[in-house]
DNA sequence: CAGTGAGCGAGCTTCCGCTTGACTT
């Protein structure tokens, strides 16, 4: 039977609109983009891979053509999407009415092409019978220029992000990652973390004290602070800049500790009295209903979630059908929404907390795309929390939701704030006002359902603080009074809240990425969190650094911003994305392009921007370096001409800002870290120690400070059976009394047996042999040595690697193909060319035609010995650090990915 | 960053935004 298919991005919302829509129509979802730039080689068609442009799948020589495809996840979707396109009459695109929505449905129609029926684009703001029926009855063309925006933000992106990330990979560390979005993200945090660096703390003092009104007052003692002696205001918190010193322009009283204690001596024997008494109405209007960040934020200081736990809570919220969509900018309420939640003020407070009229919230994000309503609770008229039977984290976001949105339709707080001044002389004759205030709230309103949180200590907005009713010239005295210091605090680091708060003010990222944001930055290692707080690590400085002097703009604080005023332009049809693109990308007159800023590299000096001074409290440098290096972030001690600098490693975990000069000392004037005292050893008499070092655990002699010059500590590896904490004094004097000599060859050649960097070897002049196991070295017989040498040499390495499996016999070569574990990872082998098994293989489930595939792609690209030949030692070294920063990634992404 | 020798298959990392399940731990 034929129907009108609609398709929506969500499965939720294709749910609830079917049962609108009734019979004769078919709702189903696309579960949001069917159709993206290939991720990676594995994903790129055969016949774009081999182009210049292959890597970006975009042709930048072309118009910036995109070469979209279909993700292997989403292929089986599009069939069943194409099968019910088959018996429709009709189709309906009712993708979101935003950006990104408006290129989903382009997509849906180019990949699935539908032949002979009518096309519509509906659109709709609502969820609810009316306005879906009405949006089904009322459809739309494709706005293709909306479209052309969406792809020029893709392309970018994409350019942005393949192109440089390589430049980190090369200059910094492989692996690391740079884009629009994330890459301002680690500025943000690095930017914090300099400030609290370069802040130096100041001390101010103040006096505080408790004052009697007298006892016809009911309210009779009140809190009172220093305002000013002779006229001039004493210097508080605000009178403080970023930096922590004083402001320049500040025309205020700095009192320090004996000035403050001096002046409470002076006023033991003051009377006071009132010298004024300003009122001023209080009132307060509600929050605006959630969107992502504010939800966002809430979730986080009142129930304390991270972002991503809040998305995952409120995606099932939503699955069940308890909250509109999560994922908006927009404040939002339907009309339904609104006279549910007046009903349930009415019902729960009263009538006096309804306003007469509906509010409404306009958006205050700038770059809003409205395509959802604010996150409320779904439906027609609200359930309370306990109406839902929810329990736990879905309850408690539920009713966080639930409170935000009833309380939003409630009348204003008011009241009266108070502030009263109380002047005295004291006994140096200096005129001193104390100023106290106070707020009394006459009506809650809103503030009976819902208070907002505050990140540091301001002051929540309920807080009251009640005055006696005094009238100007009343004398009051002081009950008591004290100095009090203080110390400026240095600004506040990041927390997942604060941080996506600040990207959404600058209008970097989307509601749907908010979360996943955070999470790239602490998978990259820009950023670890301590507590809450988002602490930058020291790649993240080298990153920013790179980025800020050679590719300034993109990480610009504005660059987001600038470029969506450009898509904007492109949405409305008045600028040309190919044009754009291509300044972008080529450059202009007035604008360097990506593409020679990635190409002319020559001036990045890796070693420079690794390396960090470390500055003392007056900002000059100590001579200490900071250096980020391979291992991570290590110190180097002043150049003292002796041509070698001290090192000490920098615990991970240590904040860029506790990094003083102190610190940096006391880290060099115990540079190996931990040490383990084994003993005294029985023939030398010197003492012998374990570490950590470079390579791993060892033992070492501890050399007398009246050593003889030249004289060289002996050192030894651990065995891999054994750990620093069972090591024996004994397998310590074995370890360090290495190379054992094994005894004579026949050509008269001393054999000696030792540990060295691919394990333990027999040696005898320039030729090695590997042997099998370390207890070789203190086992092996003469015999048995002379025997492997008897051996020519490549026999222990052939023999050392049977095959994982035989699959039989390649169709081209005819020659029998096996699968080997090999330095890099598995891979397959005919004996003549080798493939390495790709991402979806493995060696359970490869068979002999997927082999025959690897390798016929692999025969396809030639031999690789004289590649491999072609400036043989470059590669050696870049495969050497590859290497071992993929094998230090490993285990950061094992805990990254346990913790979520 | 302790200091010791070879020779073995390269291939891939990465962006931002829109959506959920299908995975494993």
């Amino acid at each position: 039977m034929a129907h009108k298919l609609v398709i929506v991005e969500s499965p939720a919302k294709a749910r609830t609109i079917g049962g609108y829509l009734g019979s004769g129509y078919v709702v189903e979802s696309s579960i949001g983009h069917i159709r993206d730039l290939p991720n990676n080689a594995a994903d790129t068609p055969a016949k774009i891979k081999d182009k210049p442009w292959g890597r970006l799948a975009i042709d930048v020589d072309n118009g910036f053509e995109p070469y979209y495809v279909v993700p292997r996840d989403k292929k089986s979707h599009i069939s069943k999407l194409k099968q019910l396109l088959k018996d429709a009459d009709e189709l309906y695109l009712a993708t979101d009415e935003d950006r990104e929505g408006e290129a989903i449905a382009w997509h849906l129609l180019d990949e699935l092409k539908p032949k002979g029926i009518p096309v519509h684009r509906m659109v709709f703001h609502e969820i609810t019978k009316a306005a879906i029926q009405e949006a089904a009855a009322n459809p739309r063309e494709l706005d293709m220029d909306l479209v052309e925006a969406q792809e020029t933000r893709r392309i970018l992106d994409r350019l942005y992000g393949y192109e440089v990330s390589p430049v980190l990979w090369r200059k910094v560390m492989s692996g690391l990652s740079a884009g629009r979005v994330q890459s301002v993200a680690t500025r943000l945090v690095v930017d914090r973390e300099k400030e609290r660096m370069a802040f130096k703390v100041a001390s101010y003092w103040d006096l505080e004290g408790t004052f009697d009104a007298g006892s016809k007052h009911d309210q009779r003692m009140f809190p009172a602070k220093l305002h000013s002696i002779d006229g001039t205001r004493v210097a508080s918190g605000s009178n403080f800049g970023q930096d922590g010193q004083l402001k320049a322009k500040a025309d205020v009283v700095h009192l320090d500790k004996r000035r403050a204690e001096d002046l409470v001596a002076a006023l033991a024997d003051t009377s006071y009295d009132v010298r004024s008494v300003e009122a001023k109405p209080y009132r307060r209007s509600p929050y605006a209903p959630f969107r992502t960040t504010t939800l966002q934020q809430e979730a986080s200081r009142k129930l304390g979630m991270s972002a991503s736990v809040t998305m995952s809570v409120a995606q099932r919220l939503y699955e069940n059908g308890f909250i509109t969509y999560m994922r908006t900018d927009s404040t939002t309420l339907s009309g339904n929404a609104i006279a549910a939640a007046r009903a349930q003020v009415q019902e729960l407070y009263g009538a006096e907390y309804l306003p007469d009229a509906p509010r409404t919230y306009a958006s205050k994000v700038k770059n809003a795309q409205e395509a959802h309503e604010a996150i409320r609770p779904a439906g027609d008229s609200f359930r309370t929390p306990a109406q839902t039977g929810l329990t736990g984290d879905q309850f408690r976001l539920y009713e966080l939701i639930w409170m935000r949105t009833v309380a939003s339709q409630m009348k204003d707080a008011v009241g009266q704030s108070v502030t009263i001044r109380l002047g005295g002389a004291a006994g140096t004759g200096e005129d001193v006002v104390f100023s106290a205030s106070g707020r009394v709230i006459t009506f809650h309103g809103f503030l009976k359902a819902y208070v907002e949180g505050t990140d540091d200590n301001a002051a929540k907005d309920d807080q009251e603080t009640r005055l006696p009713n005094l009238q100007e010239g009343d004398p009051v005295s002081a009950a008591s009074l004290s100095a009090n210091g203080h110390e400026t605090k240095p600004p506040a680091r990041y927390t997942e809240a604060t941080l996506i708060k600040e990207l959404e003010d600058r209008e970097i990222g989307r509601p749907s990425t908010y979360a996943s944001i955070i999470g790239t930055i602490l998978n990259r290692g820009y950023v670890y969190k301590k507590g809450t707080a988002l602490v930058p690590a020291w790649i993240a400085f080298s990153v920013v650094r790179l980025l800020t002097e050679h590719f300034t703009r993109l990480i610009d604080y504005d660059f987001t911003a600038l470029m969506e005023t450009v898509l904007d332009d492109i949405a409305r049809g008045e600028k040309d994305r190919v044009s754009e693109l291509s300044e972008f990308y080529y450059g202009s007159e007035r604008l360097a392009g990506l593409q020679r800023l990635v190409t002319e590299l020559g001036d990045i000096d890796a070693k420079e921007l690794a390396t960090f001074p470390v500055l003392d409290d007056d900002g000059a440098e100590s001579g200490i370096d900071l250096r980020v290096g391979k291992y991570g972030p290590y110190l180097e001690g002043p150049d003292d001409g002796s041509g070698t600098r001290v090192r000490a490693n920098v615990p991970d975990d240590l904040p860029p800002d506790e990094l003083t000069v102190e610190k940096a000392k006391e880290l060099l004037a115990n540079p190996a870290g931990e040490e383990i005292d084994l003993g005294v050893h029985p023939e030398t008499g010197l003492q012998v120690v374990a570490k950590n070092g470079r390579f791993g655990p060892y033992v070492t002699e501890v050399l007398p400070e009246d050593a003889p010059k030249g004289a060289k500590a002996r050192t030894g590896s651990l065995f891999k059976s054994m750990s620093l904490d069972t090591v024996t004094l004994d397998d310590a004097v074995k370890l360090i009394s290495l190379p054992r000599i094994v005894g004579v060859g026949e050509d008269g050649e001393e054999i000696t047996a030792q540990n060295g960097r691919y394990g333990p070897y027999l040696k005898k002049g320039t030729d090695s042999r590997s042997l099998t196991s370390e207890d070789q070295i203190f086992g092996i017989t003469l015999d048995e040595a002379l025997k492997i040498y008897s051996q020519p040499k490549q026999r222990g390495r052939a023999a050392a690697a049977p095959p994982l499996k035989e699959l039989g016999n390649d169709p081209v070569s005819g020659q029998p193909v096996v699968v080997k574990a090999g330095r890099f990872g598995e891979y397959v082998t005919d004996g003549e060319y080798n493939a390495t098994l790709r991402k979806d293989d493995s060696v359970e489930s490869i068979t002999i035609e997927r082999a025959a595939e690897l390798l016929a792609e692999r025969r396809a690209k030639g031999p690789a010995k004289k590649a491999a030949k072609k400036g043989a030692k470059k590669t050696a070294a870049k495969k050497t650090t590859a290497k071992k920063s993929a094998a230090k990634k490993a285990p950061a992404k094992k805990a990254a990915a346990k913790k979520s």
